[in-house]
DNA sequence: CGTCAATTCAACCGACTGGTTGAACACGGA
DNA sequence: TCCGTGTTCAACCAGTCGGTTGAATTGACG
């Protein structure tokens, strides 16, 4: 499940603690137990949490000594942003488009919207 | 858990099915129905995944005789858009910023760079 | 080498999730 | 009024999630 990148990173993000930590990694580099710090849970639990924030590529970690620095990739950003700037735009659209053919057009024309290729389940992903 | 909205939304479009559904209502309203047509699953279960999006605030129901068109509400976007947007520029402005404060300075003066301010457990919740 | 600090691995637990089936509810139409 | 269609409610199940504790790993340093 959430099998997909785009999946995986509003995954990572749908958690407060997740969000406050690339908050934190938005302004500097941080090890875990620093990220830790703040947080009233155990060093393990950070650690988890940094798993999944890696996992999306919304974090990468390198290597000094013993301590794991952990850094922010800003660039998966740009994944959420796009499928999101994609459909606010086109609700928006519709809100005006939709209304002008409303008026326009018959019923029958505008709402049935859904022929048969619907019918075989295709694989619907929007990209 | 997941208590705020921007958490709800989030994790409400983690999942593929649900984004699938909002490219669609992007589109043009549905009923559960003919949402749930392309899918492999229930009626049941998109009417569950149809109660997770609107507890999120991205879709809303309105009444038609015994039919539920949902509608896709545009404005819910903003919140992540805002919320990406500070976080990504950010990060990227730290790109270049670091850059030069590594080249102009020895290590010791940028790496410890966490002071004792995080001691006390702060309510770290930003914004 | 032994020790200490930072991190991760492993097993476990309770809560939530996405799915199911089956029953109930809400209306419009014959 | 009864029937059919669309939708939701309820109970259940398997899997995931966020958290815990305890042990293992890794690498610097005396």
């Amino acid at each position: 499940m959430a099998a997909d990148q785009l999946s995986r990173v509003l995954s990572a993000l749908a958690d407060p603690t997740r969000r406050d930590m690339v908050a934190r990694l938005a302004v500097a580099d941080a090890t875990v137990l620093e990220l830790a710090q703040p947080y009233d849970v155990t060093v393990q639990a950070v650690s988890k949490h940094l798993k999944v924030l890696e996992d999306a590529g919304l974090v990468s970690r390198s290597r000094d000594a013993q301590r794991r620095p952990v850094h922010l990739e800003a660039e998966v950003f740009d994944l959420m942003t796009k499928w999101i700037e994609r459909y606010r735009r086109l609700a928006e659209n519709r809100y005006r488009r939709l209304d002008e053919v409303l008026r326009a057009m018959p019923d029958e024309v505008v709402k049935p919207d859904r022929p048969d290729d619907r019918k075989e389940k295709h694989d619907h992903q929007h990209q």
